[in-house]
DNA sequence: AAGTATCA
DNA sequence: CGTG
């Protein structure tokens, strides 16, 4: 059988990705969730119905440039009080749309390929990045598990910005692609990263917007 | 605390 | 365009 047959029988995205090491408990799967794409980011849609993108403040007073809402049992929240996780959307009252299963198991299942087994994750984290919005430098801290995170980026290409542990260690400037997956956990989990701000364009999946979901352990 | 602006 |  050739290889391209095989890849076209193959119900595993994953056997068809690139991977690639980005530290010690860090892995980029290449492409990984490119097959399901169009899906993924229909759901999206339906959620943000449920639960609209917001910015949000943030601690020190100022606004987020990225558009969140969430999905799954707890949602991740930022105002002038903090960063938290909260089991209902602070803005429609209501517990966050539920985590599709087919999401749960892309992120179970990536979490896996990096050498986390039993990852069980209870919240899902969208972003929504237009042209100009950026994520400045942050460790994902607000989480009582240390369970490792799961990213997945869809639409407008970002520069994933991939530090160290302390603040001033040096960045790497790393492309990440409609469909791309990263896991970080293990001696990463507390990584410093951020997103550059996203270049103009359009996208023939999302047009003019990046998507990223980050699928966390919050307890 | 995941903000922006500005300069060397 | 990058860092501090």
């Amino acid at each position: 059988m050739t290889r391209q047959r095989e890849l076209a029988l193959d119900p595993q995205p994953s056997m068809a990705t690139r991977r690639e090491w980005l530290d010690d408990g860090a892995l980029l799967l290449r492409g990984h969730a490119g097959a399901v794409a169009v899906d993924m980011v229909t759901e999206i849609k339906r959620i943000a119905r449920l639960s609209p993108f917001r910015r949000m403040a943030t601690p020190g007073g100022g606004m987020m440039s990225v558009a969140m809402t969430c999905c799954g049992a707890r949602g991740w929240c930022s105002d002038g009080q903090g960063y938290r996780y909260v089991a209902a959307d602070p803005q429609t009252g209501q517990p966050w749309p539920p985590m599709p299963a087919t999401w749960r198991q892309l992120a179970i299942h990536a979490a896996r390929a990096a050498g986390y087994d039993g990852f069980e994750p209870d919240s899902c984290l969208i972003n929504g990045y237009r042209p100009g919005a950026r994520m400045g430098l942050h460790q994902d801290r607000d989480e009582r598990s240390d369970a490792p995170v799961v990213s997945v980026s869809f639409g407008l290409p970002a520069i994933f910005q991939w530090g160290g542990l302390r603040r001033t260690d040096p960045l790497r400037r790393i492309p990440l692609l409609h469909g791309d997956v990263v896991v970080w956990g293990g001696v990463s989990r507390y990584v410093f990263h951020g997103i550059a701000p996203i270049r103009a364009g359009t996208h023939a999946v999302t047009g003019p917007c990046r998507y990223n979901l980050t699928f966390r352990r919050t307890l």
